[in-house]
DNA sequence: CTGAAAGCGCTTACAG
DNA sequence: CTGAAAGCGCTTACAG
């Protein structure tokens, strides 16, 4: 198919010369120009040049010339975290929907949005979104001087207007309202790190949830986990040596909530019989553990594609601050029940 | 830092103004052209400039003029799936220690390698990674027709000679050696997708390790999955209801393993008392699900160093078939137990 | 020691 | 209806 022995790519010059005509033409025939006036005949053996050569427009040469990449960076700070999985999946659906190509990358401690950008160069996306918390507030003001859209995802920052976030307050509510409507009155949060920007919001759901339903806030039903299956385990274990032990708990991540079951293993204490657990996002394997998890689902493709569609209409200067407003609901399990 | 209003972005041409030389110069001391002859005091003032105006060289026009992009992409089949997160961070790395961008896209049945291709254009990226089953025979002659290297991760593909692999078979080897050294000789395997190639692979290896110790290989002993937690659920009832019910069970991927003991728990198996699980690949989660499972840990992020190093010295039409040595080892946990 | 010039492959305003 | 020309921002062989 492709135009003799390989080597050189098949160029516009090649199929001009193919269907005789200058390489405007096929350049406006493919675009789409509506102001090119063109007879049926020779845009036929226009498509037919560009069929037959496998023709396939040099992405940089278009680049330079329109000073638009079609291409988006998405940064996130784990691949190994599912919630980013789904927040990549929903992005990438809505960037091939707009014929636009997602690149997405990991930043980290090490390698962070520095170490990114200069990878990036210049020019190399069109927009930028930022999944988790490696950015600066000097590094983002950093690209809007450079001019270069970009929002934040899963995330705000304080005197920065340009974010999509999930409702995590309400997630929290759901949560708490699911284990009142069990009869639950001594309800616990493990709570991810104060440095995280989901984990705030859930907590704060989580503390306006329990006043709303008349119930005291003591600071000791509130332990810290790093988001980890190792540091919820470790917090359940702070839980469980508490002044008053809590019947349920509502833990702000997945994998925290696996630890603290191992936790409630390791010290014989029932789940759900003697301790209810929840925990914010859901996966097709806490079907299978035991007890299997009750959770919160999040619309996290939801979120993603929103974050797409939104930086694709952002101007370098402009500001959005969206909450997704996605279905969000209790997944009732085994996890949780009535205190006994 | 960068040059006054956004809008337009420097350029050689704005340095060389600046340092008052020619771009030409900028250019070469930038890329530390060995034959350039300049003095110090004027490369410092070329120097100087181009950080006092934040200058980055455009991608899109060194790529146009050089045609290389500095880019390599990396083709997933699912980024739920934590086996490519893993092969990701590894890509990741050296990509980044080369100084060179990985482009991370995922394609699947609806939108496979011809999808992909489509979005990237010609002259994105310099080579490709296929991770996973979803590339034919006939897209990948097409890449080679196009000039475009690629390199095969984690499978093999029959009359394509370009692909690095993980010992699989080795894998299921060291499995079944550690249930036979437990003293189990009804020993079954939970098998992934007849499809998939590393699926074939560790089945092969199950054979061959039962043969050399000594043991029969029974077809009834074998159960498929489709590598999901469901999949080793429902696969595991299989292998329950067979004649002769084994004492141990060689799982091919650890979602199924999960599945299965979900199924063990469902049917008042022990494991291990009545049942030892052993699965390939490890994660921080199934140290704290019960029984804490007994897993061979895989080098994964060792496979994506390697399939980017491979990657960036390969030309178009050479081969390279590797198998990646990395450390892969046993991980004994709780899962695994004499037979009772 | 440094500069002028060509050209990578496109797109698009303009000319006829 | 179609073509000729300029120019996006680099790099590099060549000239002096």
């Amino acid at each position: 198919m492709s135009a003799g022995s390989e080597g050189r790519r098949t160029t516009l010059a090649d199929v001009a010369a193919r269907a005789g005509v200058d390489r405007s033409v096929i350049s406006r025939v493919l675009s789409g120009d509506s102001r090119l006036l063109i007879r049926d005949e020779t845009r036929q053996r226009v498509l037919d040049a560009v069929r037959e050569l496998g023709y396939r427009p040099n992405a940089a040469a278009r680049t330079l010339r329109t000073q638009r990449t079609g291409t988006l960076g998405l940064l996130i700070p784990d691949y190994a975290n599912p919630v980013y999985a789904e927040i990549i999946k929903g992005a990438e659906t809505v960037a091939a929907e707009r014929d636009c190509v997602l690149l997405t990358g990991s930043a980290d401690a090490d390698r962070g949005l520095g170490s990114y950008l200069d990878l990036l160069g210049q020019g190399r996306v069109d927009g930028l979104l930022l999944a988790g918390e490696m950015a600066s507030k000097e590094a983002l003001d950093g690209l809007t001087a450079d001019g270069l859209p970009w929002l934040l995802v899963n995330r705000t920052m304080r005197g920065e207007a340009r974010h999509v976030v999930l409702d995590d307050e309400r997630a929290a509510g759901l949560a708490v309202r699911h284990l009142v409507e069990l009869g639950h009155t001594e309800i616990a949060h493990l709570a991810g790190p104060s440095s995280s920007n989901t984990a705030q919001r859930r907590a704060r759901g989580y503390r306006a949830a329990l006043r709303e339903h008349g119930l005291e806030v003591p600071s000791s039903l509130t332990a810290r986990t790093d988001y980890s299956a190792d540091g919820g385990y470790r917090a359940m274990f702070q839980l469980l040596d508490a002044q008053t032990r809590p019947t349920a708990v509502f833990v702000a991540n997945l994998a925290s909530a696996i630890g603290a079951l191992h936790a409630l293993r390791t010290q014989g204490v029932d789940a759900p019989g003697a301790m209810s657990v929840i925990a914010v996002h859901d996966l097709p394997l806490v079907e299978h553990i035991s007890p299997a998890l009750t959770t919160v689902r999040m619309p996290l493709r939801e979120l993603g594609r929103r974050g797409v569609e939104l930086l694709s209409d952002l101007g370098p200067n402009d500001t959005v601050k969206e909450v997704v407003t996605g279905p969000m609901d209790v997944v009732v399990r085994e996890s949780t029940a009535p205190p006994r």
